[in-house]
DNA sequence: GGCATAGATTAAAACGTGTTACACGATGTC
DNA sequence: GACATCGTGTAACACGTTTTAATCTATGCC
């Protein structure tokens, strides 16, 4: 075993053990010989300080939780890219939770995270029950909720505006000629998918069309490429093309894309096709992708850097409910 | 703060801390009647056990390491879904580090993993320096290697064949009537695109083709769809177009099959092209991808399984190189 | 020279749990 | 009735670190 504590250093630099941590943990605060007679003994013994105890006296732990909705969606392991950076910089260490969407398993990962004594949370919700945070808060676990605005004051939250982004997406396809849209979503329960859709109907009558009768809304129950690939396909069968395709996500609309290959309907040329999240992917397909960018690796990055401030000033820190705005990213697939 | 400690329990419960302690470790200890006492009191303070005490009395956690090369690539992320799964069904928190193939931050990584005291680590190793290793096996941590075969016999791995990867791919290209081979890669310096090299020029001699004639070998710096699709614009521009072409991943094939797609150059019309991965994209692109299947999830899985059977079992366990065959899936770009 | 002051170090008391050895009744055995 | 046995529960120490208050030394000042 490791064996080799902080008193065994203190030993062999013939100082006390509450020297040792402090060259550890406030070096200012000890003379510069001794400083290097510590270090260097450190370095001997090859000691690495025992997290757990340290935690445990201290009464705070350097790491954060981080559960997220599907660690398989590139949209998600962006933010956690983004996420473990900022953490990792600031000396923080990540403990990962993947809840699937699924409540059971999201809840599972907070206790965890709670016994773990995590300093944060960082957390993609799958719905919009907030008592489980509550519960986390009052054992003093901040907590910044990600991809989902908070509504409420006392949280913090980074997420995109998905209204505007799904008007941003209608009022391209509109500008490109097109009088009706045909939209691809996920289950409308989904808070992002919803508030896309809401950002459609804004634009149609916006541009003095009724939703009633320029918007087609299709809702497939899984947001995958597999998924959208049968929606293009059945759309094909049922051989009445709309002139443009809103997909809520960019593995919906690499599906749809396929699909529309395969049956040799044109695209951009007999349909115009976006797609939402610009995923490295959606550039990468045979014809580009249209689609909705957001800043995926910062949400994580500024979740974090908001999580760890509101762990270092307990008092002044205030809680901030950001929202960035979407960016069109034009490309092949809408002409 | 959370303030609600085992002793609170025990005074609720009309016990002593020391009995709420079996309640939690060893329930067959104690007596029906005061179990059931003192979960009920645990339910009404809402108290949740401190991870660090506990790990620091019981000198160790619940926790193992795992440091990932590329979260942004779908291969490692596969990997990770898959262990943390089995931890977390077995009662183990995952710490993620991502090394993004640096050999510091992946020293860091280990560093972090060893202070959390974590029971042991999971690697997708930059290189094959086995040293740092062996300094977190000297601290009682065990250490999987995962995507890189152990060549040594106390170690465990889970990898997957890459030589016989690169062979089976070639063959397939050389059985569509391709007679030379153009292979686009990676550093050499990598391991995994080193071996599935080496299996394109045991496919080709095998088949009575000498390497030095047959294979052209293109080494790009990066692995990425970008990369890829320079690699395709210098081949059009070059104006040598080969019959056949495999990329040791699937992100730079993706990224080669959009640069022959812009210059009209049909896929499989006019060349061959096969990929490495799998990942899920290869069969969302517009051209679905031929490429070679690794296991992804599996790889992930076992390993952990492999890490904590060690773990539980450090007398009796036998340490194992797990070698996985990977598999061809042929798809529309190789005809 | 005495005293205050600042700086450097230390001793000892926590932090919340797991574990060991032991106490306590009750039961069964001779 | 004495004694071993068994099933439960307890008391107290230990884990490795941080932190507080106290001690010690050297320095400057009157």
């Amino acid at each position: 075993m490791s064996g080799v504590g902080i008193k065994e250093v203190a030993r062999i630099a013939r100082v006390s053990p509450g020297t040792v941590s402090n060259v550890l943990n406030r070096p200012e605060r000890v003379a510069p010989e001794t400083r290097e007679r510590v270090r260097r003994a450190i370095r001997e013994l090859g000691f690495v300080r025992h997290g757990s105890a340290s935690t445990l006296r201290a009464g705070h732990s350097r790491t954060i939780g981080l559960s997220l909705m599907d660690i398989g969606n590139p949209f998600f392991t962006d933010v956690a890219a983004g996420a473990e950076e900022v953490a990792s910089e600031l000396g923080y260490a990540v403990i990962l939770g993947n809840s699937g969407g699924s409540r059971t398993k999201e809840e599972h990962n907070l206790r965890v995270f709670a016994e773990h004594r995590v300093r944060g949370v960082l957390i993609t919700p799958s719905d919009d029950d907030p008592r489980r945070l509550d519960g986390l808060r009052e054992h003093g676990i901040s907590v910044v909720l990600v991809d989902h605005p908070a509504y409420r004051p006392d949280l913090c939250s980074v997420s995109v505006d998905d209204v505007a982004g799904g008007r941003l997406a209608t009022r391209h396809l509109l500008e490109r000629g097109a009088r009706n849209i045909h939209h691809i979503t996920g289950p409308l329960t989904i808070r992002q998918c919803a508030d896309r859709r809401r950002g459609v109907e804004l634009a149609l009558t916006a541009a003095g069309l009724a939703p009633a009768t320029a918007l087609e809304t299709v809702q497939m129950p899984a947001m995958t490429a597999r998924a959208g690939q049968e929606a293009a396909e059945r759309l094909v069968r049922s051989g009445r093309l709309p002139e443009a395709i809103f997909c809520a996500n960019d593995m919906l609309a690499l599906g749809v894309l396929r699909g529309l290959h395969q049956a040799g309907v044109g695209v951009p040329g007999e349909v115009a096709l976006i797609g939402y999240d610009d995923i490295d992917f959606a550039v990468a397909s045979a014809v580009s992708l249209s689609s909705i960018r957001q800043p995926t690796y910062e949400l994580g990055r500024i979740a974090t850097e908001l999580l760890l401030d509101e762990c270092g000033n307990p008092g002044e820190h205030a809680h901030r409910q950001i929202m960035f705005q979407p960016e069109l990213v034009a490309r092949e697939s809408t002409g």
